[in-house]
DNA sequence: CTGTTAGCGCCTTCAG
DNA sequence: CTGAAGGCGCTAACAG
């Protein structure tokens, strides 16, 4: 058996601002005010910080937090922590954060909405001081919880149609018009997309595509257009399906990273070649387009720019406290070229 | 300004248990034991379920953790959160987790040891109840601070050369001799390997690959080893300069996911063919196997049981109180073909 | 089964 | 600049 300082039992007992106050004999308070940075005479700076030393004192933030009601720490929820996508986002927030004195809490969704609820609760429990959130579907609800508790949300690279939320992410539509547009030029007709239905981001990109066809008066045809879930899988069968059709498209539009990489794979284990047979266009890039052979043309986001936005975005809601309306922040893209797509002939 | 039951003021002031003990007439113990699934008269449940309803109250898991010096919360340090690798393993483990009733603490050491050191120390702040780790390096210092607060500790994936924690991981010699194997018994004799010699895993592989050489009769080049980080990076450096050499080898070892990459990036790169010009056998299936071409021949690891072993190790080591030595989990391997590695005619 | 009384470790008024 | 007292929200003994 150990017994502390104060008498008390135990396996393990940390030490506490009590004992270093029966070191030192200084009060309570002096002691809670040079932790937090107050002034104290130079003889009892000394005379704590001695004892810290000798004590192994560390502050308990737990304790700290329940009366500050602060944690310093910024919860993060991501759709899928199995994506590379999400991986480069928390990179980039952690590093954005750990530079502004703040920790971050990390949460997977699993693409599912009732396991996203739960992480709110979550980080709403461990009283975070913020939540930034990459969500899974186009549905809001589950954020209500935090609004109702006054915590600072920001939605990072995935919005709603209508928010209520600070907010921070391309400028989808334009992204894939663009795109598009670079197919076109090289005299591609039958152009196909794979786009997912799930999310207000993938349906902005599809209608990004089609704004481009219109424009070049070229007929989007319905069995083209591949609209399902974001995921490795649906990229697949897209592909699969693609280019089996009798009438194949010349060039596939992937409108974000898991069906870019789904797509690929299929091309791979079918007997066409890229960009010989089929041209290809995808989105983010992930070092997958690296490893790809040929280089795919890419739509590149500004992963850090982006993560620095909604940093900055909590921040500012934590520290001021007045109300304001949401933020909605619009960033651009770039496209990086490869061999992946061939220029038609004149037909 | 608001004005809640005791009369407070504030932006927002959730429920306590204070304003339910009003509510209810009852007193603070009766609701604390409703709360913590105690025996309660059925009218007085009736009468605290009313008001938990109506209040909207929640316990404040802050507040309780304080008092019972739990939290239900594991926390996880990865070395890299960009490595895909990492981003399935906290799957894995969020999901055994869950399905403990306990929740994940999620924490990117960005491959700096200092960051890991701190990363420990943000989990014993957030006072988590046991700590899975893949440590970024072989030193296990960082370690020691979560000893010394007896907060249970499990190595995942990569171990230490002698290890005071709990540890699951695969029999990395053996994964690379057999591996090694499989290229001698195709008749390659020039091969060479691409490993970390940062942490002790890749050390490890290292040895099975000279074992396996050895024991064939065949010489390890000294420049046919290339060892380094283990970094994206790395792979691709050392795989263009082994396609560079006058002598090139006719085979290559990956034995990591990050150098597997890296070094298809370089072949893909270079003119070189693969398995027509060299041969290549990686580690660590994640889906890049299926999206390069041509498929790969991997050595795969059990990832979700390792992770479900990591989970119940710390779990019991949290449920049992008396100290025993600790247990090192040692999983095997598969090898997966694929079309990379090229037979050879006898010479 | 219920209520009372102490804390958990810390911060924050207020006097002095 | 310092000290004493009270409270953050909850649980854990005890009595009854």
């Amino acid at each position: 058996m150990l017994f502390d300082a104060r008498g008390r039992e135990g396996q393990y007992m940390a030490a506490t601002i009590r004992d270093i106050k029966q070191k030192t004999g200084l009060s309570l308070a002096t002691i809670s005010k040079y932790l937090n940075g107050g002034n104290v005479l130079p003889e009892n700076r000394e005379k704590i910080e001695a004892a810290i030393r000798e004590l192994h004192y560390e502050v308990n933030e737990i304790a700290r937090g329940l009366v500050t009601n602060k944690t310093n720490t910024i919860g993060m929820i991501v759709y899928d922590i199995e994506s590379m996508f999400s991986g480069v986002i928390i990179r980039h927030i952690g590093d954005c954060l750990r530079k502004a004195g703040y920790a971050l809490l990390v949460c997977d969704s699993c693409n599912n909405e009732q396991v996203e609820n739960d992480n709110v609760r979550f980080l709403l429990n461990k009283k975070v001081d913020g939540i930034i959130v990459i969500p899974v579907s186009g549905k809001e609800d589950f954020l209500l919880q935090a609004r109702a508790k006054k915590v600072p949300v920001v939605l990072l690279d995935r919005s709603f149609a209508v928010s209520d939320f600070d907010c921070v992410k391309i400028d989808n539509r334009t992204a894939a018009y663009r795109a598009t547009n670079y197919l076109i030029e090289r005299r591609h007709k039958k152009i196909a997309i794979i786009a997912s239905r799930v999310d207000y981001t993938g349906r902005e990109r599809y209608k990004g595509f089609c704004e481009a066809m219109d424009q070049a008066g070229l007929t989007v045809k319905k069995e083209y257009c591949m609209l399902g879930t974001h995921t490795i899988e649906f990229g697949h069968e897209s592909m699969r399906q693609l280019l089996a059709m009798k009438h194949r498209p010349t060039a596939v539009l992937m409108t974000n990273y898991e069906t870019s990489l789904g797509a690929v794979m299929a091309l791979n284990e079918s007997e066409y070649d890229c960009p010989d047979d089929i041209s290809m266009m995808g989105f983010d890039d992930l070092i997958m387009s690296h490893v790809v052979k040929p280089k795919l043309c890419m739509v590149i986001q500004p992963m850090k720019e982006l993560c620095e936005k909604a940093v900055e975005l909590v921040l500012t809601q934590i520290h001021t406290k007045e109300e304001r309306p949401p933020i909605e922040l619009s960033m651009g893209t770039a496209l990086r070229d490869g061999n992946s797509v061939k220029p038609l002939q004149e037909n």
